[in-house]
DNA sequence: CCCCGTTATGAAATGCATTTCAAGAAATGC
DNA sequence: GCATTTCTTGAAATGCATTTCATAACGGGG
């Protein structure tokens, strides 16, 4: 059963059986009208009866278009620990999703090239028209510069104000905004933001956090934990210090993402802190374990649908030779018990 | 600057550039020793400094060979509802590492289709050399009719007594076990099992439990539910259903994954019985949630580093033209409060 | 100095589908 | 009925890297 496709079916096959050329074959398969009704019937039932199906390598070769785009998400943090967002596993969800609907092959990437030239490389090297980027992190001198050699490519994320390739991401800001009204709504006065803010969308998070301190005609105290990786055990690490070491326990806790939140919940909560009485925390990308958790996690939404939808159709239009502007997707403020 | 790449530049330019031929410059690049070590100096450095790189295309359309692994992951249930996970995620990342290892590329299909010519068709259309294919589902005689065809694939799941097919997943019986002797150390007496059993995998772990549960000298009672889709949404309903409708309640759950334990849990507490005072529940894969859960949950573990690797490994032999056999992963108990 | 085995290199063929260009066939206009 | 479009179709060129096979260059043995 092997022998059957030692020599796979080519196109010069099925011309041969149905009497036609290459170039016809091609144009039936294709649904090119240059060709006869009758002869792309027979050629397409010549094919079908012989289960051919075109190379889609001498395609990619011919055409300069692959049809492939691919994907670049790191799963593995700085320090070489696999990362478990399930926003990141919606995000793709909604890329390949979209890419789908485009007829477009998904190439999935994990870079560990922080040179524009070795990640430029990828393109040709594997063969895809244009790169979407899940998570610029601290790439964005690397993104600039492929984006100035021409590589396509659309990054999820927060745009620097002089970015000069396309990104689309949540309103951070107004992310940062809606949990501080919030929390300041439940009538919490000691605020906690988690994360690490050398990362653009985190900073911005906590700038619209802070905007709505600044701004309250309430006294309020705030304070930052700097988080060095994404994992849950180092955000739970990063609580259990904080915990151990100040006095006065915040009673209102921004996390830079669910999972950051979940995990300081855990800790609070073991320290006696517990939630939605003792302190009240924010999460952002309203995952689906938020709702579940206990107590049902309030959070930020962040449409992956839409942000999918979007990412593919930039990436393509930027492929043609257009350039979009950056973007920013639904984000709204999911309210639940904690 | 987009002019730069309207002509890549090719092989022939670096031969021209080297002052030597194409076939050298492809010798050179592959390490072939057949070329003489200065030449391949001075090739490689005309390539570098011109940023070439291999068309990847022309480089699969000569060889039979592509490096790429078509990945096969369900997006969606059956019902049309996304699927969110998280051990598919880690599973996915288990593999893209694996494949990395390996130097083959991942294309992440999500197949709409039922019957094997079109699915086998993917691997041509794509250009990929076999399937990984995550979670067989319902699918197990397609797969067995593109094994039958000489498709090269690995399932994740688990394996038929009859199966023509390489499937590589934990040991789902054994879990089941695990599960239903915990439940009993805890003084169980009330069992509910927990998910679809159309589904093999999900069929093993119930037989597992049940095996404990015929064995025991206890008297235990057992129940199930049916889930009809892999969701949170339809596990919390069937949970707040069930509730509904029975008077006695359990007092040991085992759901076919952590996600549904966790719609269970926040039902069951909603209907005022909490874990883990009033009810024990087990969950399965240990999803990274599972530990900031509250309470914490207990879960039969997958090692998706494991997994990841095996399926990688075990296909490429295939590709090789091996049949390697069919083999579980590590599977053990996670006891948590819960 | 000739023959032969190495070693290094290149010309041409190959893999497969698409595109250009030209030509034959059929249909239309006057 | 002849000229001119309009359809259809095919031969050959193209995209790019690899492989086979042949040749050239070099060193050593006799």
């Amino acid at each position: 059963m092997k022998d059957k496709e030692k020599r796979a079916v080519t196109m010069a096959d099925i011309a041969r059986l149905a009497k036609v050329s290459k170039p016809t074959v091609s144009r039936a398969l294709s649904n090119n009208p240059l060709v006869n009704e009758k002869t792309r019937n027979r050629v397409l039932s010549v094919a079908a009866e012989h289960g051919y199906a075109v190379n889609r390598n001498a395609q990619k070769l011919r055409h300069k278009r692959t049809n492939t785009i691919a994907v670049s998400m790191d799963f593995r943090s700085h320090r070489q620990n696999r990362i478990s967002d399930p926003f990141m596993f919606e995000l793709l969800a909604g890329v390949s999703e979209a890419l789908g609907d485009h007829n477009q092959d998904l190439l999935l990437c994990a870079p560990n090239h922080n040179d524009s030239a070795a990640f430029r490389q990828i393109l040709t090297e594997r063969g895809a028209d244009g790169f979407i980027v899940l998570g610029q992190g601290h790439r964005e001198k690397m993104l600039a510069d492929c984006a100035a050699a021409g590589t396509p490519l659309v990054v999820w994320g927060a745009a620097a104000p002089d970015a000069n390739y396309c990104v689309v991401g949540s309103d951070n800001f107004l992310g940062g905004r809606l949990a501080g009204e919030h929390l300041i709504r439940q009538g919490r006065r000691r605020f906690l933001f988690v994360g690490d803010t050398s990362f653009r969308e985190i900073y911005e998070r906590r700038q619209g956090l802070k905007h709505v301190i600044d701004n309250s005609d309430q006294a309020i105290v705030f304070d930052d934990i700097e988080l060095q990786s994404f994992r849950y055990e180092s955000a739970f690490d990063a609580a259990v210090r904080y915990l151990d070491v100040k006095e006065t326990i915040p009673d209102a806790v921004f996390a830079w993402s669910d999972t950051a939140a979940m995990a300081f919940i855990s800790a609070f909560r073991n320290a006696g802190a517990h939630a939605p009485d003792d302190v009240s925390f924010v999460g952002y990308n309203d995952i689906p374990e938020a709702r579940y958790f206990y107590p049902p996690l309030t959070t930020i939404r962040q449409d992956t649908y839409q942000a999918g939808r979007m990412l593919a159709a930039k990436l393509l239009r930027i492929i043609d030779g257009e350039t979009p502007k950056s973007a920013t997707i639904r984000t709204e403020l999911i309210e639940r018990s904690s």
